[in-house]
DNA sequence: TAAAAATAATTGTTATACGAACTAAAAGCA
DNA sequence: TGCTTTTAGTTCGTATAACAATTATTTTTA
């Protein structure tokens, strides 16, 4: 039984290595910025954050545009919704053209806390890549996304 | 502003992509690990399984060892534990030697139910790594592995 | 046009994740 | 030896995640 990656934590065999390698470089990274938006005292995390830059991309988004754009589910969205606009930062606005949806848009003080939070995330996000080619990151990308296209849910 | 991945979903400058595919892909991972446990009738979920195969390794293992070994914290172990044992897969056995400690060790259900998992689980992952060759997953784990590195947090 | 089906959002339950506070026990040290 | 610090585990509060069920509205279709 070959083990590997003895040195960072459990032994693992060979062929479990790769699921776990990703499963638990994804969970670093996000703890990575978690923290950086914590530790700069911005009152956000980072799955409030991707939803504001969604917006900030193309705002007035329904819910559900959101939820697809991000890859949660409806109801994590009316959850991060929530929280955001009671810190002021979004506003749910009624879709005159269908009452069952609203346009989530930004607000000034969501403007401005993106114009705060951006460049700490530019910061963590050069510090995360540093030593890596864009060759690299490219293949890396590359290989994601066929694995990413492997797991599609069947159809139907 | 370049856009990619246009056809996917959201659309992101490519700055933000390598994080938001890490992200996206893992979560997708996660997700198709979970839905062949519960469309298999297995009863447990992925992160059960995990610390089960980790008990299947070493016996016995502390709820610290094995939160090292799982890179999960300790209050997420407590709380997995207290299911695999609610469901008769594991018992917690007093540490003779240091009264504070666990041993955690399967029970004969518990390498019962890991008997019955590990083909679902095993015919699951070639389905996700279907198409990638050993040089690709190889220099996946790698770049993977930089990055894990690049994100340890400070010591002290 | 009325009934049925689909859509958008919410609410509820369970599980995971993380920090903080807490208890109990062990180890280190004056 | 007695006091302090460290360690192992639990509990609590909040946030994210998935799934199911529900409500309100719109669209389909018979």
């Amino acid at each position: 039984m070959p083990k590997v990656e003895e040195s960072r934590g459990a032994s693992v065999e060979r062929k479990d290595m790769p699921g776990f390698t990703l499963e638990r470089t994804a969970k670093r990274m996000k703890q990575f910025f978690q923290q950086t938006l914590a530790a700069a005292g911005t009152g956000i995390t980072i799955d409030q954050w991707v939803v504001l830059q969604v917006l900030n991309q193309q705002n007035g988004l329904s819910q559900l545009e959101i939820a697809r754009a991000t890859y949660k589910d409806a109801p994590t969205i009316t959850r991060i919704i929530d929280l955001l606009c009671k810190k002021g930062f979004t506003e749910r606005v009624t879709d005159a053209n269908d009452r069952r949806k609203f346009r989530i848009e930004l607000t000034a003080g969501g403007r401005q806390k993106i114009d705060e939070v951006l460049p700490i995330i530019q910061h963590a996000r050069r510090k995360a890549w540093d030593g890596l080619g864009n060759q690299q990151i490219d293949q890396l990308m590359d290989t994601l996304n066929q694995l990413f296209d492997n797991l599609a849910p069947e159809e139907g």
